[in-house]
DNA sequence: CGTCTAGGTTGACAGTTGTCGAAACAGTGT
DNA sequence: ACACTGTTTCGACAACTGTCAACCTAGACG
């Protein structure tokens, strides 16, 4: 399948590919809508919205589930769960290191969201 | 009730009160996750999404649903609930005016969820 | 008043989501 | 090989969500 013009996915999201201006700047186009809206719904829940935090802002960049399962009064599938929602968004990546795995923030869908709600156009001359 | 300190309501946020520190520098608190989980789970849909923007991209800063409905293949009811669903997560708010219900985007919330995923980590491999 | 139109509300339905317990899988260590 | 720990997957269930048809409300206009 070759690349078409305008066709963007999830990947190129994640890579940082530019894609959208501010919500309040130019109506979103039901394609861009049906990419980035999987992201918003992935932390639209307060466990992963919290998980999604403690993976971004732990030290080193990255979090290792059993850190963030007991954090929580959830059980650990539950938490798995949550976490497989967050990758399947774009939003973190998962490593294994031994016994271990590691959860980190994939930045670049992130950005894309918040320049996405960013509000602060007055009046761009 | 009296106000307590440290405890926020959705009121507040949609008036710009200072809460939330980007994301990734420090861990989200459950109480904030709670409250800002609904907005976005409001925005996590493809059509409000879009609707969000319509909203916040009209000229004059305000649309009317006699002009968002014929934008989506969806009937008028679905169109309606959507908005509900805004209006409740504190992202827009409605105004009859006549025969015709405007809606007009509250920038107050959207700029916290913005802060709350600005990543300002250059750290990209 | 009566009627028309624009929106919202209600009730119902299929599909999805959050949660858990049980089981499976991955690595470490004995 | 075996047992032990950490993590994910599976199967199930209640709760929630998106959607529509039918009905109701608000305002405009005779």
């Amino acid at each position: 399948m070759t690349k078409q013009a305008g066709a963007l996915t999830l990947t190129d999201l994640t890579a940082g590919t530019p894609c959208c201006p501010p919500l309040a700047r130019q109506r979103v186009p039901a394609e861009t809508a049906a990419l980035l809206a999987p992201a918003f719904k992935a932390l639209g829940d307060p466990v992963r919205l919290q998980l999604m935090s403690m993976i971004a802002s732990a030290p080193g960049g990255e979090a290792c589930v059993c850190d963030l399962t007991p954090a929580f009064e959830l059980s650990g599938p539950t938490i798995s769960h949550h976490l497989k929602t967050l990758r399947e968004a774009g939003l973190v990546d998962a490593e294994r290191r031994g016994t271990w795995v590691y959860y980190r923030a994939r930045p670049g869908l992130l950005r894309q969201l918040a320049t996405l709600l960013t509000m602060d156009t007055p009046a761009e001359t």
